[in-house]
DNA sequence: GAAGAATATGAACAATGTTCACATCATGCA
DNA sequence: TGCATGATGTGAACATTGTTCATATTCTTC
């Protein structure tokens, strides 16, 4: 008779598949393999996940959860709002440098679509929720109204958004390897965001 | 004895991927479907393409030529830098709601991992090459120092890229249908940008 | 018209997502 | 205690996918 029985198999599935998305990418992904990595057979999964696509959106929440954390965290480490979405800025590029696989996960379309998902709404708004407060005070968030009635923290994420996707994309030149070569990458967007761009445009091509 | 012969296979398997790309997504473009769509044997393909990866690299390439095109159309009919770029931002984000799958496919890693071969890096680097000389002046461009000499053109290209993902990912509320609504989402962020964001910081938490 | 290159075919293989009947475990109820 | 029931793991199966290979057909060029 063989073992059978695999302590938390929900929980070690999510973990496998980290593992696997961190070290070799979506495309190795699959059930079976996540299976094979927690020595259970694949039909198994099937019994704690509707799908791969559902494990891939448990995974990808898992992520949300933690840039949740990173926004609690600057939250009570600082008060003046610039400050704050300095701090913002280094710390979300350094998370998407540290996880790329996790991240664009995260924002890849079969995820994205289980946004109707009012938990994981939840989830993955919060982060950027706090910032529309630092910005605009607290106040009833209506994320539904972000590009009019909150522009400068809907462009400050979407530039951060776009920045990260560079990154681990390859398309920018910065070491995704050393932390201070990332805030440096931070701090310039950051800078140029805040300042404008006007003065940087000539008056005639 | 069959017809055998089809014409021009090559490009007749890109406009077939293009088009279940479109209408389907990238899950439905496998190469058995497009050897389908043309009629022909999925091994056919391989006389043509190295593999799945080279046609998506094909389709992308497609992609990359059509927005160098944007960049041609407005640089012939505005010479304000200004114009140019608030231009710009409208054709950048009309082209990704109206090509999104596209879009994600030209971004994906997939395709990115082949940015080291020179053609495909002209094409994908020329129309920002020319963003640069807009606001920076004829000039050699060199795309690795992009963040550190050029960091407006930078900051700019990021935003966009940012916009377009929130945009298709449904992740901000916008008329994907309407160019209308492209345009003034297009004009929130290039003016968010162009100002400058500081005034709409409050002084303290 | 024939030689050789290009290209299409059909069969095969391994890997994948998923389903299903069945086996085993765990738990609560008599 | 015993056992019934739901939860969970197993093994086999199926369709689909990417890819390869030997073979057959067509195209090109002399």
């Amino acid at each position: 008779m063989k073992a059978y029985h695999k302590g938390n198999v929900y929980e070690d599935l999510i973990q496998a598949a980290n593992k696997v998305l961190h070290e070799e990418g979506l495309s190795a992904l699959s059930v079976r393999r996540v299976a094979r990595e927690i020595g259970v057979v694949p039909s198994a999964v099937y019994n704690h996940f509707k799908g791969r696509e559902d494990l891939l959106v448990a995974v990808a929440a898992d992520g949300y959860h933690v840039m949740e954390l990173l926004a609690d965290k600057i939250e009570s480490l600082n008060s003046d709002p610039e400050q704050r979405v300095r701090q913002l800025a280094r710390d979300y590029l350094v998370f998407a440098a540290e996880h790329p696989n996790l991240y664009r996960l995260m924002f890849s379309p079969e995820v994205v679509a289980y946004r109707a998902d009012p938990e994981f709404e939840r989830a993955s708004e919060s982060s950027f929720g706090r910032l529309v407060q630092w910005w605009y005070g607290p106040g009833s968030y209506n994320p539904r109204k972000l590009v009019t009635n909150y522009p400068y923290a809907h462009a400050f994420w979407a530039l951060l958004h776009g920045v990260a996707f560079q990154m681990i994309d390859g398309l920018i030149e910065v070491d995704i390897t050393k932390k201070a070569s990332i805030y440096r990458l931070a701090d310039s967007v950051t800078g140029v965001l805040i300042d404008g761009v006007r003065k940087g445009l000539p008056k005639k091509a």
